[in-house]
DNA sequence: GTGGCCGTATTAGTGTAGTAATACACGTGC
DNA sequence: GCACGTGTATTACTACACTAATACGGCCAC
């Protein structure tokens, strides 16, 4: 297992916050295999100093995922990923992702939209995803 | 058509911004019927001091709704329900919708979902809206 | 015209999220 | 012991969202 930090990427301007787009990054990462169980994030002044990112903020990324339980702090080592995939989602993802389709469902309901509608944009966005 | 202002109400200490809260009023009563084309919203002066918020907040609600075509302001009369029910949403409501459902698909991707864990969550929030 | 009603533009106050600077505690290898 | 590596706690700065106060311009009934 060697260095992540290349893997990592950041746009300061892009209105959606650094700590933010860190935090998409690892689960995008982990989702695509990139990153395993028992792998280690880069340090966070070493890729603090790679993106031009101040480490607090590298460190309330990793914090963050740490208390979504992806990632564990390892003292005197760094941040590991937890072996995530095999488990299944946690309760507390699965909330996550229900709060978030319910705001989807709540606002096209809103709009109008029938439940065939709403389907048919469930479905363009599974396709999108490549699954 | 009479006085719809009995049909709002806000909670402030919520966490939901206030004017948000009123547009999610406003949509949700044209989706249930109890709005439709050609009714007027309550001045902004009248709800803000039935509500005991500054008119200004309403002020910026009725805005943002005119803004997504849900509304138009007609000179003299006041804030008028458009007829966006027969029409169907506008590009701007589905651009809304699309992008809050790929939010929820990405996520459940990123968490490990399956498509058919997805498609479970979807269905469970559709019943949930009573669709 | 006058008064009263509409929403709006402008400006300011307040709270909070995001970021950053500093000092710190812990673990490892020498 | 010491030097160097982790991440963290505390604090402060900055930017923006939300709310509010004031003054304004348009429309209608009289």
């Amino acid at each position: 297992m060697g260095d992540f930090t290349t893997l990592f990427s950041v746009n300061p301007s892009s209105g959606v916050p650094i700590y933010r787009q860190l935090i998409e990054q690892v689960l995008g990462l982990i989702a695509s295999g990139r990153l395993r169980a028992g792998d280690e994030l880069p340090s966070v002044r070493q890729l603090g100093a790679v993106l031009s990112v101040n480490f607090m903020t590298i460190s309330k990324a990793w914090a963050r995922l740490e208390a979504d339980g992806v990632v564990l702090h390892e003292r005197g080592r760094g941040m590991v990923v937890q072996a995530v995939g095999g488990a299944g989602p946690t309760p507390q993802q699965l909330r996550q992702v229900r709060e978030l389709m319910d705001q989807a469902v709540v606002r096209g309901v809103q709009c109008g939209l029938s439940r065939a509608d709403l389907k048919a944009v469930f479905r363009a966005s599974v396709e999108e995803c490549g699954l």
